[in-house]
DNA sequence: TGTACATCAGTGAACGCGCGTTCACTGATGTAC
DNA sequence: TGTACATCAGTGAACGCGCGTTCACTGATGTAC
């Protein structure tokens, strides 16, 4: 429903199954090449030839250059809304203690942020410019940090931050840009130290930890 | 020395007063306008209008585009570390403790992240394209995180990281992204939550100081 | 089941705008004697 | 102290490249009867 709203917003709907692919393929394109540079610096002819399509295919189901990038994020938003309601429903975590909770997560979100990079510095890049795309971009913080919080809240007791809600909506924020840098490097290296990944993540989720007081 | 080896590199050199006025002027309007559009599009000839030049005069200082923003960079590095310097001078806090300690450099940090931040957001975008660029720009991170441990590991016992050195700069790296972050929203304010910047900074502290077991 | 027609999808050459850069020129400052 | 000349500084119109976008056209798919 919003699903089909959000489309129609960005994308020419495609009638037929072969518009479809070819939407596809220019999406999976598009998002390859941020791998390679930026979203700025890529035309919109390289993206078709990865494609294998062509500039008029492509300003058939797209209005203008900006609304694939919006298609981008649609895309990688309802993605995004559906791993979160998996991976943070409290069906799931029954039972588990914060310290336990949190690892799990933060260690989840660094392998996101490592498989998407091209496409979260691509946002991000993006968000530095447009006020508005920052707005649309921050939503899907909001909405995983709500789903964070009510797991969090359930176990308001091993919580020793004077606000608790405020601790963890300010905690997650700086969870996500701490993995927003690390992700401007290549690779997630962690900024200038040279962690592995599993040692971000650790020391990542033992400073969400310590500010909630919950180690 | 090493200012006119570095200035060299970026800015032919003026043999004038008046072009080194001129270059002033291109500087800080170049500096200036980062506050209303990111450094791409803003063109050369409206910097220039703004200084009250010409392109023409531009080209006599700047080989091209790219060295304007890599003199500026070097303006703002040479700035930076004659602050850091005096601000974190081991005299200046004979006699602190950490908590005390960390909570003024955080909030130096979030007042001069709000005054420059049309600069900062200019090389972050920068850095995320340009990975050589983004190097340069880590060093000075590197150097005001160096002058920092210095402080800290002089208070070594207050500490229960149970890596202090590691803690002290992974918990700076950090401190360093949330700001980076916060300065992408227009004016400081703290990303989705709305927080005063004086809260903002407080809050930044007790993560640092929590993280590093100091509190 | 075939035929006619409408709509959808795709092609790629050509267009045009914006902006970085050049260049031919004028004026200002410094230097030699 | 003045004059001649060299170099520095500045001007802004014109150029040209890259890339987003358009458009006239061909081919594919769906629909009506």
């Amino acid at each position: 429903m919003s699903e089909l709203t959000d489309d129609l917003r960005w994308v020419r709907p495609p009638r037929q199954a072969r518009s479809q692919a070819t939407l596809e393929r220019i999406l999976d394109a598009a998002e390859a090449l941020t791998l390679e540079k930026s979203f700025d610096e890529t035309p919109i002819s390289e993206i078709v030839r990865r494609a294998e399509s062509s500039v008029g295919a492509f300003y058939t189901r797209f209005e203008d250059k900006d609304a694939l990038l919006n298609a981008l994020y649609d895309r990688y938003y309802e993605q995004a809304i559906a791993t979160a309601n998996t991976a943070l429903d409290p069906e799931r975590w029954r039972g588990a203690q914060i310290p336990e909770l949190l690892s799990e997560v933060v260690r989840f979100l660094v392998e996101i942020y490592r498989e998407r990079s091209g496409l979260l510095r691509t946002f991000g890049a993006r968000g530095s410019v447009d006020s508005e795309f920052k707005l649309r971009s921050e939503r899907l913080s909001d909405e995983v940090s709500s789903r964070l919080a009510v797991l969090l809240l359930e176990r308001r007791d091993e919580i020793r931050h004077p606000q608790p809600e405020l601790g963890i909506r300010f905690g997650f924020v700086i969870v996500l840009s701490a993995l927003d840098n690390a992700v401007l490097c290549d690779e997630v290296r962690s900024s200038d130290l040279s962690l592995s990944s599993e040692h971000f993540a650790a020391e990542l989720a033992r400073n969400y930890l310590a500010y909630l007081g919950a180690a």
